[in-house]
DNA sequence: GCCAAACCATTAACATGTTAAGTAATATGG
DNA sequence: CCATATTACTTAACATGTTAATGGTTTGGC
């Protein structure tokens, strides 16, 4: 009871917790990758960088923290990391000193560019399995459960 | 080039990542609940622990390492910390010395008890926020992408 | 120009994720 | 029975997640 002499709502059944439904269902999806991504030797975040720096030149930490949905201790330490391997590069903004900007080396450029035919095979094979469309649905979804909880935060 | 005499197919656009667009919608999801699991000093993990033994009862590591998408080495650690603050406990099976038998404590259900209708809460917020029809389908895509996914592994 | 407030990145500390190796108990074939 | 393989859990080692604190930089008001 709790004090309006009614019992309270009986506690959602355990199945139905939505942060474990996307992370089962995300683990699947790592399932996948996970098996190129050790054999290149590097991490599943690490790649996310790469990929991030790639796409977009050069970029400040922090816009790349957010790029790669990572938190800035975590990206300060990949950072570390990548650049000890020579796979990135770092240098302080000539406008702001406080500012870092990062960019990708020939050589990370390099690791990219060996392993994506084999994310790229992985993707095709998941939309064989569950269907191209039902793919797209799903980013759709995806992207306006998250605008909506996003929007809440005004 | 590919020995094919075709260019390989474009790297696909960073923004269709589907483990990210998961984890970005499961940041969204969390960022509702973090607040109470903290300001009840418990984390993410531990209120999975704590939830699944509630309803499954005594139940042994393995089992609930999947039940809770935990891997062991980190489901050993949290029953470490969660026993050392007397939340659960642990014992021996009778019938196979090998396996071990958790159980939640009264201290551990109290605990459950008091934060549940914070979490409930959340839950009708988020269902406020999106539609409890679209929650329930996203649901449901979900795990019809993890049985897609795991299907094939046979 | 000066100082407090705001900002950006890093470091620190503890908890978990991930893979490999280790340990004890049980099942299995001979 | 006994040697071996298998199973269940734990440890170990390194990387990241999460929150709080630190340390330079810049900004804004004065």
């Amino acid at each position: 009871m709790n004090g309006d002499g009614l019992p309270d709502p009986p506690m959602r059944d355990f199945s139905r917790s939505l942060p474990m439904a996307l992370l089962r269902a995300r683990e699947a999806v790592m399932d996948r990758f996970r098996p190129s991504l050790r054999d290149f030797g590097i991490t599943e975040q690490q790649w996310r960088v790469l990929r991030a720096l790639h796409d977009r030149g050069e970029v400040e930490t922090g816009a790349l923290a957010h790029l790669c949905c990572l938190l800035t201790p975590s990206l300060s330490r990949i950072l570390k990391h990548l650049e000890s391997t020579g796979l990135v590069s770092r240098r302080p903004a000539p406008s702001d000193q406080r500012r870092t900007l990062v960019a990708i080396s020939p050589k990370g450029r390099a690791l990219l560019e060996r392993r994506a035919p084999y994310s790229e095979a992985q993707y095709r094979a998941i939309e064989d399995a569950f269907g191209k469309d039902r793919v797209d649905a799903l980013y759709e979804t995806l992207e306006n459960l998250h605008d909506a909880l996003e929007k809440e935060k005004s």
